[in-house]
DNA sequence: TCCGCGCGTGACGATTTCGTGATATCCTGC
DNA sequence: GCAGGATATCACGAAATCGTCACGCGCGGA
């Protein structure tokens, strides 16, 4: 964050680490600017009017040097012509002062939610879409079929088995798995994973008793078999 | 590209120049429009808000003059309508002001993905007339009718419905459709979609309760029904 | 100014899903 | 074979999600 007023920046930073951020601040331009340069940060809060440098140049410099961390901007003035020239300049979103940290959380939310949504349309346009043996998962859907079949799996089973079939054949502990799906903060039974991973079995299986798909590691945990045309009689840590 | 800021041209050129674009800039919507006409280009960027043609004319002109080159549209104003108008006249994709640097140059990389994976694009006009059963959606009319019956919908109905018809089988998350429907940065509730999708399957829907177009996805957020004419879903394998 | 309409919000019941405990079954080391 | 621990299965109450209705607000037209 670069913003000359302490109490600004104070309130800022304390709120933001409600959400589990870390905030460096930088009280002039020049100082921001090396830092925003030099480091990896996942968003500049801008203050349009600061000493050393203008806020404006401070954004075309940073993308000048092939900078695209993504920029939020403050500015006191509410003319219309800084917010446009901001933006086009490249920042990211804008806020005029006064803002209610309400509004500034929401737009923080807003711009990681949008980068968000294009690492996930860009990066992963191959993992829409997996397959083993009869089994096909979209996610973009959240379908899955067995041999053309449609099955309905609930929220959790869906992102559970997506998990799984992001990495074939890697073994995950049911706290890692808990981690990953449920989420980080999340504190429950490690158990609640034999539930659902009984109940995703129930769906997918064509004998549960004996699993194809989603196999177990004993001792450990569970691992997504892609693997179907092998013979896996064997669920023990016992590998050769 | 069309842009009749020059500092913003400036900008999208650089970082264009970087993917080994060739750019040219017209700073006005008649110049802009006889070049692209006249060139044989890979893609046309369109600021909608151009003096000399308005930028949706400019689109709209451009397809009736059977050029499908591709295009993305710029856009400050945040209203919807022009969004999902923009779209509906011919446009590929569009991107709202504020929108970064890193994602125009997503957008521009989709688009090129999107054409050789498409290689000899097809359906490129039927985005303006979306099709499901009984379901007639006119984008460039924006209405709507049930077996030739007109059906009258509320502009955030139709924009909803839109949204939805564009990508059928996809599942948007009620944050997505805040996102893409009223906007970024929207600070409202998610169940304010619950409300809509309520009202638009009063209109659209013979039995709401029982839903064919516009389906809940429990726990994830709604998607569009593009295979009406498929039998329901299989709880499990068994029975097959 | 009044009225009607679209829209966002709140409340409440119906439904689905989830987490947990109990119990049975299986695996492993001795 | 046996003991001890890990996993599978099942059922049930709790919790979250969703559908529906009603209310109030703001806005544009009569």
């Amino acid at each position: 964050m670069v913003e000359d007023n302490e109490d600004i920046a104070r309130l800022v930073s304390l709120h933001l680490a409600d959400l589990d951020c870390h905030v460096r601040v930088a009280t002039d331009g020049c100082t921001g600017f090396e830092l925003a340069r030099a480091g990896d940060w996942d968003l500049v809060i801008l203050d349009l009017m600061l000493p050393g440098m203008e806020g404006l140049e401070f954004c075309r410099r940073l993308r000048a040097g092939r900078h695209y961390t993504p920029i939020l901007m403050l500015t006191a003035k509410s003319s219309e012509l800084d917010r446009v020239l901001g933006l086009e300049l490249g920042a990211d979103d804008y806020l005029t002062k006064p803002f209610s940290i309400r509004e500034l959380i929401a737009r923080v939310r807003a711009i990681f939610r949008r980068l968000e949504a294009f690492a996930a349309a860009e990066g992963r346009e191959s993992e829409v879409r997996v397959e083993a043996g009869d089994l096909v998962i979209d996610a973009e859907r959240r379908s899955v079929t067995i041999a053309d079949l449609p099955v309905e799996l609930t929220a959790r089973e869906f992102d559970l088995l997506m998990q799984f079939a992001r990495n074939p054949g890697r073994v995950y502990t049911r706290q890692q798995l808990l981690d990953l799906v449920w989420g980080h903060g999340h504190d429950g039974y490690e158990h609640t994973v034999n539930s659902h991973i009984n109940r995703l079995r129930a769906k997918i299986e064509r004998d549960p008793a004996h699993p194809r798909y989603v196999l177990t590691v004993w001792g450990v945990g569970y691992k997504f078999n892609d693997r179907l045309d092998e013979p896996a009689p064997r669920q023990g840590p016992e590998t050769g």
